[in-house]
DNA sequence: CACATTTTGATTGTGCACAACTGAATTGTG
DNA sequence: CACAATTCAGTTGTGCACAATCAAAATGTG
């Protein structure tokens, strides 16, 4: 139908040979990535419907089924998701009637998440959505395992690059 | 330092062998995914800083830089947001003095957005943007090129699954 | 014990994605 | 011409990501 990349924007200075090498590798990977990201997630809302659940919910139930009772501070490091997500999101969830928040007696800052009945019973109703979205992938064990590889080393290279003070090597 | 994927969660029914292959395929593949959008997104946001633009700003800056004044559908197109998107983000980039909108004469119907002299002058700043983002990768053309050919794939595969009545081609 | 530091979660504010709806203008049809 | 359908932006509301800030509790140090 149309471009789906916005790139291509060179052929002015003449300033080397790079210029649209570069406007390759980083507009349109980071493009077709959050085009993918964008894609799952949708497909994520379609699947999930029924359960009534958003992506990053599921994720939480995932864990929740997975570890049992957990502090707030665990969901976030399994889940790479700071409080300012995870707070509304769990309030949600609460709401929902899926789970409860209670502060631990041990250390009352800590913030114990634990399934109620029905955030139990909800799992039977999950079983299929792993299967539904693997087979929508089209994806075979060859293609997921190249992918995550670069996907892997892609976040890793940039997580690098993102920080100018935070121990880069030679600094000291 | 801990486990970065949520799933592994399988190990009760004994529901068939494709369980934890599943999890595999989809929450995982889906889960570096985000991660990597993410630390993409941040990596623009060091870099896009001293611009003052996020990364959804830049790409309609490119376009804008790329192909002159345009009206607000076919900057939708170029990068698939809608116009809940695009609205209050031209705004923005307006109220940042990079641009201008403007009903058109022809179809009042139409807004077409050109650039300020800032808007333009921006684009010499801009400049190194690509290659610094791109040096951040780390990769090279055969690791991108496989990396996109395997996310337009996917995403392709991913559309077709999400819209459950248009056109499935076997269903009548 | 007194006091600074760290940890933990919540809160606030900004920006983006998306669905649903509104409203104006064009186009198609009788 | 009248009227329905379509197109195009905009608005509203919900949810997520993230930065900055705060409060309370635990911990460390003199």
């Amino acid at each position: 139908m149309d471009t789906p990349h916005p790139g291509r924007a060179d052929r002015e200075g003449g300033a080397g040979p790079g210029l649209d090498e570069a406007l390759l590798l980083d507009s349109q990977i980071c493009f077709s990535l959050n085009a993918a990201s964008r894609a799952f997630t949708a497909l994520y809302r379609v699947v999930l419907k029924d359960l009534g659940l958003t992506y990053p919910q599921y994720l939480v139930m995932l864990v929740l089924w997975e570890d049992g009772t957990t502090p707030v501070k665990h969901l976030g490091e399994r889940l790479r998701l700071d409080s300012g997500t995870l707070s509304p999101l769990l309030k949600r969830l609460e709401a929902a009637g899926l789970i409860r928040r209670q502060r631990s007696a041990a250390d009352e800052r800590s913030v114990h998440v634990h399934l109620t009945p029905e955030g139990v019973a909800l799992r039977e109703q999950a079983r299929l959505v792993p299967r539904r979205v693997a087979a929508a992938t089209g994806f075979d064990h060859h293609d997921a395992r190249t992918l995550r590889t670069l996907l892997t080393r892609l976040t890793g290279a940039l997580d690098e690059a993102a920080r100018p003070e935070t121990a880069p090597p030679g600094t000291r």
